[in-house]
DNA sequence: CAATAAAATGTTACCGGTAACATTGCTATT
DNA sequence: AATAGCAATGTTACCGGTAACATTTTATTG
């Protein structure tokens, strides 16, 4: 920056603001600078520039991994809206564990970041103390948290189960099963577990078939293994709801290689609308989730709270991203549905 | 920092020393400090350190999208590699535009990383010098470059593609399409096109018999589209050679639809070994990458790269990563093959 | 126990920007 | 032509750490 001061004739202070563009330059002097700056390649540390103004342009994200699609996008759609306003994401995956997720925290805080996204999906206590006492907006995403830390963006995964969980009786499905994860420390299972509960009990049904496998996230394959080994279990069984598509594929692809039909004999249901869900054979029902949408708006929620007129108080605490019911082949033609 | 220094009875120095776990700070003393750090929730700022030190802990790290399964997992291991020796990953999309990609170098280069991570897809020229004059480890992925900037770890798209096509033809498959994105820009699907034609023409065999369709990256959906007008265009075609899994998976959808039988009538054949072609019936042979891999052994050298005993002569410029062909149900059964 | 080396701690300056205020130059007004 | 008033630019200090060197304390040795 020096050199290119002295290359211009002017003070480092003037070069300074020749960069940023609101301040009062005149337009020949600015012009003089850009040109010196680019013939020397000149490129301005931004560390230096947070250390004096205190704004990083740094936003904290986590998610829980990028293995899942959902995830991925709602990370891109979020840097979408951010990168434009100059924000630059910091990312860090904490591979469904609470631990992990304190440690990420505790290392991003170092870097000042001007707003922490992250999921919830349940925290350990002292991420929640370093939460509140960085001083920095917090926005929990996807599962809306019983007690919020700050904003949040997302849906009941427990409403969403039950609502789905609801209409599949409504279709005439009795003697539905649940498969979902073994370990149970992962909150968005377990909600959505404990919707189905609800649904099937205040309908006066049985929840016990409960198939229980694999550590979260449950996969295909995971699914493929439920399947094979179904009809053991619960043969009587009418409705398979998965909590998760990939599951729910897995355990159709079984299925079929079993030779039971789906739906005729047997109907299977996901939750969370992945790409697969829309291409198998045959199609299946899932509970929609709009991951682009959760990440579109939080980035939107990110520029309402870092707008230098920030109207803080007439921003929402809360932002409900839809969710909708997907009725495909998977849950019989016989009935009608949405979708 | 001051205030714990003093709460302490030493000076700021000392209290840096005793957060740096190599300096010389005597046992007692440390543990004071680092109660009393606990104590007062003292969170040391990076960009103050990074400024004195001229270490930022940043690894720069592009990916052409998230969307893409296989970027976001070479994302992760990336990520797995490099946190554990404290160094943190921006990351931003390139949305496979060049353009995109040069404004973003542009902006990390202000936080001074210290390495710089991405794919190699076609770089603007600007980009390229941009790079070259950061006077920081380059390191291209995936496709492996004519030309590299710095260290490369990936494949040969052109290669892995021709290697396939040959292995068809070895099969008995001789009037082969291929399928692709209209839009060519796109470096790695031309690299794959490119492959494709090559092996076709040494075999002597017509290369003519090519779908363009889409912009890139081309979907499932594109790929139904495709299978569904496929018999209008070449009706003697006897595989079709998808340029990504995506796609291969949407056209044998679309051909299932149409009762014609894959093997028997037409294979199918991907590229890429996304999760789908493993639980697609028949399943669908395909290339397959390791993405972890790449992103693992792109850890691995930056970790070499940055190591404090850098044996910066041995580091070899190129780790090429494996690509295998996985024979599945899509090429028939009649056919022996690997997997 | 003095001399000396080694370990622990302190001091000063600087990393590269920008905030805040001071100064200069220019235009408009009467 | 004098002067108010604003735009453009300059000066100084500081953001919060750490490098480099200086100093003090502690341990070692003959």
């Amino acid at each position: 920056m020096e050199d290119v001061a002295r290359e211009a004739g002017v003070s480092r202070m003037t070069v300074s603001r020749a960069l940023r563009s609101d301040s009062p330059v005149s337009d020949k002097t600015r012009a003089r600078i850009l040109k010196i700056v680019r013939k020397l390649n000149y490129v301005p540390d931004q560390s230096a520039g947070t250390l004096s103004t205190r704004r990083s342009g740094f936003v904290a994200t986590l998610v829980p991994s990028l293995n899942n699609l959902h995830f991925a996008e709602s990370v891109q759609a979020l840097n979408e809206q951010i990168e434009p306003i100059g924000l630059q994401m910091l990312l860090g995956h904490t591979g469904y564990s609470a631990e992990r997720e304190e440690r990420l925290i505790e290392g991003m805080l170092k870097r000042r970041p001007e707003v922490i996204v992250l999921p919830f999906d349940g925290h350990t206590t002292r991420t929640v103390k370093l939460l509140k006492q960085a001083n920095v907006p917090v926005i929990e995403q996807w599962e809306v948290p019983p007690k919020p830390i700050g904003y949040t963006v997302g849906f009941s995964n427990w409403q969403a189960s039950r609502k789905m969980t609801r209409a599949l009786i409504e279709r005439g499905y009795t003697r539905i099963a649940f498969v979902s994860e073994s370990d149970d420390a992962w909150t968005r299972g377990a909600a959505r577990r404990a919707g189905f509960e609800d649904a099937m009990r205040s309908a006066g049904l049985s929840a016990h078939r409960m198939i229980r496998y694999g550590t979260p996230p449950i996969s295909i394959e995971d699914g493929y293994q439920i399947g094979s080994q179904f009809k053991q279990h619960f043969d009587d069984t009418d409705c398979i709801f998965c909590v998760s598509d990939a599951p729910a594929f897995g355990v159709l692809s079984a299925l079929k290689a079993q030779e039971i039909r789906v739906p005729q004999d047997i109907a299977v249901v996901g939750f969370g609308n992945f790409e697969v869900s829309r291409f198998a054979s045959p199609t299946i029902s899932t509970v929609e989730v709009d991951a682009r949408d959760i990440g579109r708006q939080t980035g939107e929620l990110v520029r309402r709270l870092l707008a230098d007129d920030s109207d803080a108080d007439n921003i929402p605490r809360h932002v409900e991203v839809d969710v909708r019911l997907s009725f495909r082949e998977s849950t019989g033609t016989r009935h009608t549905g949405g979708d």
